[in-house]
DNA sequence: CAGAAAAGTTGACGTTGTGTCACGAGTTGA
DNA sequence: TCAACTCGTGACACAACGTCAACTTTTCTG
């Protein structure tokens, strides 16, 4: 036994880690990461509640006293990815001086988030009862408006052309998704490429994109 | 299993038209509007088989004799949108003689038929289980296959400059679909704007889009 | 035009998945 | 050490699925 772990004067930033508390956290883990493997390899649809918990050492009621539903652990799962990605590009945003560079840096640290974790994107991305989920999760959302307060403030400090912040977001989400999506579909690992066109278009429109992609490059990206 | 009725002698070009086979296509037909509606009502995840058939003066078995599953109908209605939407497409490429025609005549064609019929649109992009038009009926994939195809030609012919043609498709579907839902989202019904917006994008960049500010709604779903 | 064959419809039924709950094992704190 | 409490467990009741044998309607045949 662990009489080691008593609840003296704990260290400072630790949890208060008791037992419970620790299995607690563990389980609730060990059903997000079964649930992202599951979702990944069958698509959300196919999987049923009992194929997460079977990927698991619990038994089929412990799923409920974490989550109430398969869509709840989906949504955890987004939640969570975007924790995990939102810092890192309002990161990206703040180091940003021109224009290049702010939309540069969105798709590329994006584009390096998906690939990274491929799983993890598989899982939310493959399925889902699509955009409802997406938009609806409080990390979600806030990363969204996150993205376009800096946009409007990008704006209002001259480094952004004064365009519309609506439209501006669905083009930027819409190209950065829909190219993730197809470079998994493909087993296309170049992110810098990828991003390359990605931000050639939106600095100068497809007159300005680099010509067509060598699959096994010579020249390098332009 | 279209087994062909085995008639001594059908009309040559016209439908069978016995009582029987009407009253399929009717039924058929049927299913797929209620389905139609229903999925744009609840989401697909959320309708179940039942659903569908209690908006129907059917009976639950009849379901199955018209399609396997509740997948299935969900891919019908995808093919037959794809069936809609593809000559309009393919037409207005054809008209095209720059690339500004062609890249607008797309995204205007695109969201008049998203606007012009909304619940369809909601039904098959609302939900699903494999995001975006990816469900590979062949109607959706023909379709696809012939936007790839004009590119190419296009480019062939210097109307296009020499892009990956791949790369180039992830981008205009991309933004095509983003700006669909979000336009649904917000019942915002103008789809010059939004076509002027994403052409400006493909014509020359950020520094090209229109500097109209537009209503001021809330950021944020729904 | 009757009667048989074919085609289609129907809803009850076996099966699979869902979410709950009473119970008991494990943990905590006195 | 023991009472109080928390959480894990799996059986269960309920919901949806997809099938199928019986039945109805249409078509074919003589």
């Amino acid at each position: 036994m662990e009489t080691e772990t008593q609840k003296t004067e704990a260290r400072p930033g630790a949890k208060p880690a008791g037992k419970r508390e620790q299995t607690k956290v563990q389980n609730r883990q060990t059903i997000l990461e079964a649930a992202r493997q599951v979702f990944a390899d069958l698509g959300y649809g196919a999987t049923t509640v009992r194929d997460i918990i079977r990927a698991t050492p619990l038994a089929s009621g412990t799923f409920y006293n974490y989550f109430k539903s398969k869509e709840e652990v989906f949504q955890a799962i987004h939640d969570e990815s975007a924790l995990r990605i939102r810092p890192r590009l309002k990161e990206e945003r703040a180091k940003a001086r021109t224009i290049e560079e702010f939309i540069s840096g969105m798709f590329l640290t994006f584009f390096e988030f998906v690939v990274g974790d491929e799983d993890n994107f598989r899982a939310i991305q493959r399925n889902t009862d699509t955009l409802r989920v997406r938009m609806d999760t409080p990390e979600v959302v806030a990363g969204f408006d996150e993205l376009r307060e800096d946009l409007e403030k990008a704006i209002d400090q001259g480094v952004f052309p004064p365009v519309d912040a609506d439209y501006m977001m669905a083009m930027l989400v819409g190209v950065a998704f829909e190219m993730a999506e197809r470079m998994l579909r493909r087993d296309d690992h170049d992110i810098e490429t990828a991003a390359t066109f990605a931000t050639a278009l939106f600095m100068g429109g497809v007159r300005n994109l680099p010509h067509r992609k060598v699959t096994a490059v010579n020249g390098g990206p332009a």
